[in-house]
Parts: structure tokens; sequence; C-alpha cells
RNA sequence: UGAGAUAUGGUGUAAUGGUAGCACUACAGAUUUUGGUUCUGUCUGCCCAGGUUCGAAUCCUGGUAUCUCAACCA
């Protein structure tokens, strides 16, 4: 009866040997997001990572916006990151924003300056990108570079001052033009940017570039480990080189690997672009990968970071198949969600013969069979019907459990019907089935009556018509990180991703204001009512049915 | 002959010199008032080649493959 204990991941161990060891005696993690575009699930695992780590050893975790470049921020995704990140239940100890440490940031280089360690460089960006030579070959230094310490303090506090234009100058460290790291080449440090800042408005016309920020910000806030993802692994010896000349705290930084899901797109420039270009409605579109898009989609919190949980943290690159994400979403749904019956599309309308005329017979049925006794909804029953039309058919294979002529079914929670007679129009399509109902298999009279098939059914005259929207993959192909060259992402854009149908549902799902939709087989079904004002996610009935089952 | 990182079933993830395990997927069966859920079973795996060792996914040597880096983005 041994318990299984669970592995430690990389990262635990890193932080169970600094904690042993005394390197720190609480940790401080950070989670931050640029605020440039909405978080999606790649961000829920670093979410996870950075939150959970500090939950599990005690420590804290800030939300840092990292705002050091003033034309792709926007206050908008400031909201919206901190509700995102509430609503997968994280809290952060501090909201901390690079922008408010411009001034320590810009105090630092004046003293690199003063140590001959930068330099104003007045080449222009080609001429620039062209110095720094290639991976293979080493970069050539820049005319500029041995200006004096005097100059170099008087160039910088000019473009400080607003003096020069756009890229007219840039501050540039003073390391090594054929260092085997390309970060080490003479790094930029500040660009001109006569730019609006979402919180320091005209205040500043230099920013600070990504590498001169990132570690002395953990630094000033005391992180002790700045966990990101693996692509700023060659960055790491830049941040450690930033800390140590500066003689500041010296967080350090770990990698992990970032999520990749099949058929989903994980790019918030690409993101962005179907936004800008109107493919989707938004960011939340149920259809995007965004957390506020699954939320829409009836997704939970729940679900979410149990994934995190299973996908785990390792250092090589990772590939998920999406339909792990979809199994814990099922997996959490099943227990919680309210489910209700629906019927969608062209239905067929179903008449039970010996039933009296105008009697309403209400069913107490259960909101979530896993729970028979738990709360219950009260769906309607009456003398003509409406069900699926794909619930049933005519020249049925042996292996089709649902209703076929002369055939028995279960309606849902209620009685055995059997079909004695189809009805077709003049185009030979079946516009109704006369069935009869068995009285004596009314659930609680008596012996149950086991038949193969039950389907879901509405009542003609209590039904309420919703909108049903299908939703499928917003992209046919699986792993989009991996689009060919000559091709566009957007040439895998999935025609069918959306497919809104007619639905009629029973009463009782329009008072459901549960907000808990769930999604099987891939496929998942949004509804809204007619006077477009509520948004219902429901729980799916015949989806896996429908899609589950193969003629033959 | 640039630097760095990483290699375990189809996909992810364990093993810390001692029986390669778990989850998802797929397939098969049982149960079932959703063809769902649940339960049972099956299929596939240590990048390659040497070496050390009684014993190697693990240690050593040499290969190979993949990813990241040449933005005044983060």
């Amino acid at each position: 009866m041994e318990e299984t204990v669970k592995k430690l991941n990389f990262l635990e161990e890193i932080i169970e040997d600094d904690l042993k060891s005394g390197k720190c005696s609480s940790i401080l993690t950070r989670f931050p997001p640029e605020p440039n575009g909405y978080l999606h699930l790649g961000h829920a695992k670093s979410l996870c990572i950075n939150f959970g780590l500090a939950q599990k050893y005690g420590g804290k975790t800030n939300l840092r916006y990292d705002d050091t470049n003033p034309t792709k921020e926007d206050t908008e995704y400031v909201d919206a990151i901190k509700e995102d990140i509430k609503w997968l239940g994280f809290q952060w100890e501090k909201e901390c924003y690079a922008s408010d440490y411009f001034q320590q940031l810009y105090d630092w280089a004046e003293m690199l300056v003063e140590r001959g360690l930068a330099y104003v460089d007045d080449q222009t960006q080609e001429q620039i990108s062209e110095g720094r030579g290639t991976v293979e070959k080493p970069g050539i230094e820049s005319p500029w570079r041995n200006r004096s310490v005097e100059e170099n303090l008087r160039l910088l506090r000019e473009m400080k001052d607003g003096k020069y234009a756009d890229g007219e100058k840039v501050l540039r460290a003073k390391i090594d033009m054929a260092h085997p790291n390309m970060m080490f080449r003479d790094p930029i440090l500040y660009r001109i940017k006569h730019a609006h800042h979402h919180r320091t408005g005209d205040k500043w016309c230099i920013y600070p570039m990504y590498d001169y920020t990132h570690g002395q910000c953990d630094s000033i806030e005391n992180i002790t480990h700045s966990i990101c993802t693996l692509e700023f692994d060659v960055h790491r010896p830049l941040y450690d080189w930033f800390i140590q000349t500066l003689g500041i705290y010296p967080s350090h930084q770990y990698e992990f690997a970032r999520l990749n899901l099949t058929y989903t797109l994980m790019s918030k420039r690409k993101l962005l672009e179907l936004v800008q270009k109107g493919l989707v409605s938004g960011w939340d579109d149920p259809r995007m990968p965004t957390l506020c898009g699954v939320r829409r989609r009836g997704y939970t919190a729940e679900a979410l970071k149990m994934f995190c949980d299973k996908i785990g943290v390792t250092k090589h690159d990772q590939l998920m198949d999406i339909q792990l994400l979809e199994w814990c979403v099922r997996q959490d749904l099943n227990e919680r969600s309210n489910r209700y019956m629906v019927v969608s599309d062209d239905p067929i309308k179903l008449t039970v013969t010996n039933w009296p005329a105008g009697v309403t017979e209400w069913f107490d049925c259960p909101l979530n069979p896993s729970d028979p006794e738990g709360a219950k909804r009260k769906v309607p029953f009456t003398g003509e019907l409406l069900i699926d039309r794909a619930d049933f058919m005519e020249d049925a294979p042996n292996k089709f459990f649902r209703l076929k002529p002369d055939g028995e079914v279960r309606l849902k929670y209620t009685y055995i019907v059997k079909c004695n007679e189809i009805v077709k129009d003049s185009d030979g399509k079946v516009v109704e089935l006369k069935c009869t109902y068995d009285p004596s298999t009314r659930p609680g009279n008596g012996e149950w009556r086991s038949v193969k098939g039950t389907i879901h059914w509405v009542s003609t005259r209590y039904a309420k018509e919703i909108e049903l929207r299908q939703y499928d993959r917003l992209f046919t192909l699986a792993d989009m990180s991996q689009v060919p060259e000559d091709k566009d992402y957007k040439d895998f854009l999935n025609p069918q991703s959306l497919v809104v149908e007619k639905g009629w549902c029973e009463p009782a799902m329009l008072e459901d204001n549960s907000g808990i939709a769930v999604q099987f087989e891939r496929v998942g079904y949004y509804v809204k009512d007619s006077d477009s004002t509520l948004e219902h996610p429901v729980f799916n009935k015949t989806v896996a049915l429908k899609d589950s089952y193969k003629p033959e």
C-alpha cells in the first residue's frame, strides 16, 4: 500500500536544493507578460509553473508587466491579463511594471557609460545589423565604439532629452563583437522612441530593451527564481552579465519548454492578426486558444490546471496532443456540468398516438446523472415531441441502437416508445413518426425494462428555439508551428470551425446560469437564445453519439 | 569544423547502476436511462556505435538528429 509519491520536476529539485542549502530562505517568482495581447494556453502553463511552484514552497509570485515597448502595448491588455490570471485562481503578491524602474535603469546606464562599458552608436539599423556578423562569422566594431566617456554621457543625456529622432542613435553595451554568443556582440540597451507610453506617458523618449531590463527588474524585486521559456536560454549569460556588472541582487534564470498544442496556433503575433483581420470575432472568440476564448467555450480553470499538471515541466520541445487537454476538460465537466436535452437542426416530429390529448406530465430529471439524488430539473412530456433526425433510421443496420421501424427506444428519463408508422412528404422525406408509449415503463413504476437505445427529445409545446453553435478546430494542420515556408498559416484555417444551426431545447436550460459547458469528441455546443442576450454554454447530448457511430 | 540546449512507445512524462512504469491516443471486451461515464484487456519505446560493470535509459568515448540565437520585439 505504498503511496505513490509524485516525482519532482527539475525546477522543484532546484528549488528544494536552494532552500536546503540556504541559498534562499523562501522563493519569489514572477509572471512577466508583455501587455501586447491576451493570455493564451501557453501562458496557462507558465502561470501554473510560476504560481504553482511558489504556492508549493510557501513563496510568492509577482505579476510584472514587461512594458518596455510603448508602440505595442495598451492598458486594454493590462486589464485583460489580470482578469485571466484571477480566473485561473492565482493571486499575485505585487503588481509591478518594468516602467516603474525606468529611472533606475537609466541611472545604471549612465553608470555603465562612466565605466566605459557602454557607448552611443550613430549607425543605422542596417549597419548595426551588418556589423553584428552572423552565427558563424564574427562581427566588426562600430566606428563609434571608442568615443570618450564624456562624449557618450553627453550624447546619452541628449538622447534622453529628446534631441534626436527615432533611430538616429542607440546606446550599446561594449562587450565583444566577436563573441560566439550573438547576445554579447554589443547588445543594444536603449533605443529612441518618441511614443506615448501607457503608463509613463511622454516622460521618456528612450526605452530600454528586454535584455537590459528583465534581469535588473528581477533583481530589484529580489526574484529568486526567474522562470521563462527555452528560447531565452541563450540570453541567460547576458542576464547574468548585467547583474554581475552592476553588482546587484543575483536573481537566476531557469528555462522550461514552452507548450505547443496540435492543431493550435500559439503565437501572439498571429492571434493578433486573426483578430485584426476579422477572421475571428475577437480575442475571446470561443475558437481562439486564448484563456478568455476557451473560457467562453466552457473550459474550466480546474481543467486547465489539471492539464498543466499532466504535461510536466521539461527542457525539450513538446507538442502536446490537444486530445489530452480535451480529456481534462471532459474529466472535470463530466462531474460538474448540468445536462439538458437538445434536438438539433432538422428534427423529426414524434407523435405519441396513445397519449391523452392536451396532457403534460412533468418529470424530475437529475441535472447531473453522476449524482442521481442531487439537483433536479423539470422536464415536460407531451404527446407531440421532436427528436433528432439522426436518432431515426429507416433501413437501420444491426448495430444501430436508436429508433427504427417497429423498434423500441427509451425517451430519456421517461417512457419506452415503439415506432408504428412512418409519415413521409411527397419527396419521400420522413416528417413524422407515429409511436405508442408503454405506460408500464414509466421510471419508478414497477420493474425496470432495458432497451438498447435511449434518445433525447423535447416537447413541441414547451421547446425553446435556440441557436446551436458547433465548434471544431480552427486550423487543419496538426503542428501549426511547422507551417511550410511557402505557405501562410491562414491557408490552414478550417472553414468548418464554426457551424451555426437551429435547435430546440427543454425550457429548464434557458433558466440555467451555471455557465458550465462541455465538449465531447472535440465538438462542443454553445448555445445562444433567440433574443441574443444570454449565452448558455450547455452540456452536449448527442454529439458523441453521432460522432462515434460508424455504420458497418 | 559558431555558441547553447535537448534526445525514453503515435503523443507527453517517470526511472538517479538493479524487472523500463504512468497518462492520453488507438483497438478489443464488460457495465450503463447519453454509443457518454466507469471498469478490464491489447498494441507499440530507452537516437546510433563502441566502452566500463555481475548488471547501463542512467557512467565514459565518439557519432547522429532536433530546437534556439544574426529585431532599435519580448
